[in-house]
DNA sequence: TTGTAAGCGTTATCAG
DNA sequence: CTGATAACGCTTACAA
């Protein structure tokens, strides 16, 4: 059985069927203002008859707009795509779905290493704009867009460099907010696991606020180095490890990430401590991970839909080339089973 | 500071620089063979010089190919972007690099109620094909694509239909392989946790293969239905609550999805009856998720890498009117810690 | 309010 | 091997 391919139809055959010219149907189908309502629906109904769509490579070409946006997620290197962090796709359907609002339409990539990189849309005429979000750990990646700084309309999340047009978590609020519920819980003895390296600004960023945190409530803050180039919860668990040995005491751990909790969280559990009976855990993002593990983990969650909007909205602004303003995203308390003491 | 917009070059410059006419570099850059090696390095050069970048959509208009894949996620209607199931994501992102590897861009939607339905990206010339991934719940939205059958050109995962081109897991294998697993761990009274409504045609499938697996182990398959329209992990609570509360004495559990599991998994633990120790546990889809459950959760994880690139190939091959044979993936069992009896 | 015609930037046919 | 030239299917002045 061959199947029967539809046959094409242009604004040419509705201009025949309805008996206008071809170019009172394209002004008749986009809205012009200047079209007498009668001719309007006529022209209307022979495209429905004809079950017309217009050409969009032809509209492009002749508009020069393309109401597409793209959106590069950078992964590490060779990574599996299920180890692709959950937060970044939650963003990227939170992208799709505003970008979708706005009636434009998203070309997706995932880049990773040198054969994958690509920043060309515009230059092609494929999008309007960029939108880059993903790992901050690739380095490589991040350099090639930034070198093409110049070239492209863009917005990125998860970028370690400032000089760029971003949007991102309000990391330093949500290292106060976790600690300070932290505190509320009675625990005092608080350590944040976390990384200062400076390409990994959100986690400095959620640090800081913890750190601030602590201090006005006159306890100490006590910064505690994940190993790099571990697996996060790698980190999480020989974090715990280490300090376990160390003997240093505490009661509480904020993680900057949920990832590096939930390794904390099993460590934790091997060496049968009790969570959140001894040792009170707070991570960061929010993953549903988070939610199956025992205890859940409480965490904090940035309002990602609306990342996806301020993403879109603020692309598309530049488009447009006007500013925009607003970049943090708010963040709030999740609280679920891991930091609540009985009682 | 106005960032200084890119000037638009085309073919005719390049053809200037270069010497030639316009047609020549056309030829030249595409590779036509007709072209002397001489004029078509001149032409390259002068095509770098002036950072050329051919008109995608003049390319797309004159050719009628697009180069380009549509993919659909149908999710729930209004459902959280974090909510989706992480499996599709993470399709989506292997159709992703399928695409790529085969150099076709792909254009994302995420679909759920009337509103944001649509199928029509060939008649717009925005795409080749189409790609439908997504939950089996959402009837409406595979009604509405399954309706369009004769129109667009298609390859999809996860719809409740037969009569479609579609790329599946091996759920009966799966369902074997689960199962013979745990006999072999020494389980014997081993529960199914799945719905046989026929819509959710791969847990029948799974639960099929559990079922002759246990006949053929001299083993009474004990099939335990889900209720309808809970979340996944409630689902699995109510279950293993059920079968309790109704003093049926089993000693491990096959859900057919792992958030089923998990949610079982929680339930036990509420309880205090131990896993693996009481009661061995085995899902299905391998989520992330359970990796960091206590304890981990042992699952039944299909090739998804695979899984991808058969969607993209067996779409490939319907846009050249070519027909395509494979369409099972491959599973393989992922053993963690929830079905392994300490020896 | 509508029709005519130019042109967006390519590829492909036809000569030479 | 290369150059004219005619589409591809629209939008948008410009005329009427």
């Amino acid at each position: 059985v061959v199947t029967a391919r539809k046959v094409r139809v242009t604004s040419f055959d509705v201009a025949a069927l309805a008996g206008v010219s071809q170019s009172t149907v394209s002004r008749a189908l986009s809205g012009d203002t200047s079209i007498s309502e009668a001719t309007r629906r006529r022209v209307a109904e022979a495209a429905r008859q004809l079950d017309y769509f217009g050409n969009e490579n032809a509209i492009r070409l002749r508009t020069g707009r393309t109401n597409t946006l793209a959106v590069v997620v950078i992964i590490r290197e060779e990574e599996d795509k299920r180890d692709v962090n959950p937060f970044h796709y939650s963003l990227l359907g939170a992208i799709c779905a505003a970008a979708s609002a706005r009636r434009y339409e998203v070309l997706v990539s995932f880049q990773s290493g040198r054969e994958t990189l690509f920043a060309h849309y515009q230059d092609q005429r494929k999008a309007d704009g960029l939108i880059v979000i993903g790992t901050t750990e690739n380095r490589t990646a991040w350099d090639y867009f930034h070198a093409q700084n110049d070239n492209i309309t863009w917005v990125c999340w998860g970028s370690p460099f400032d000089d760029l047009e971003w949007v991102r978590s309000d990391n330093h609020q949500g290292g106060v907010i976790a600690t300070e519920h932290l505190v509320a819980q009675g625990y005092r003895r608080i350590l944040c696991l976390a990384s200062l390296d400076p390409q990994q600004t959100q986690f400095a960023e959620r640090y800081e606020g913890y750190a601030q945190t602590m201090r006005d409530a006159g306890l100490e803050p006590r910064l505690f180095e994940i190993e790099d180039g571990l697996p996060r919860e790698e980190q999480g668990r020989s974090a715990v490890a280490r300090v376990l040995e160390s003997g240093d005491g505490f009661d509480a751990v904020f993680a900057v990430s949920d990832l590096i909790a939930l390794g904390a969280m099993a460590e934790l559990h091997d060496r049968g401590i009790a969570v959140p009976g001894d040792i009170g855990v707070v991570g960061f993002d929010a993953l549903r991970s988070g939610a199956y593990s025992i205890p859940p983990l409480t965490s904090i969650e940035p309002d990602f839909d609306l990342a996806g909007k301020m993403l879109v909205e603020n692309l598309l602004m530049a488009i447009d080339d006007k500013h925009s303003e607003s970049h943090r995203v708010p963040v709030r308390l999740l609280v679920r089973g891991s930091s609540v003491r009985r009682g």
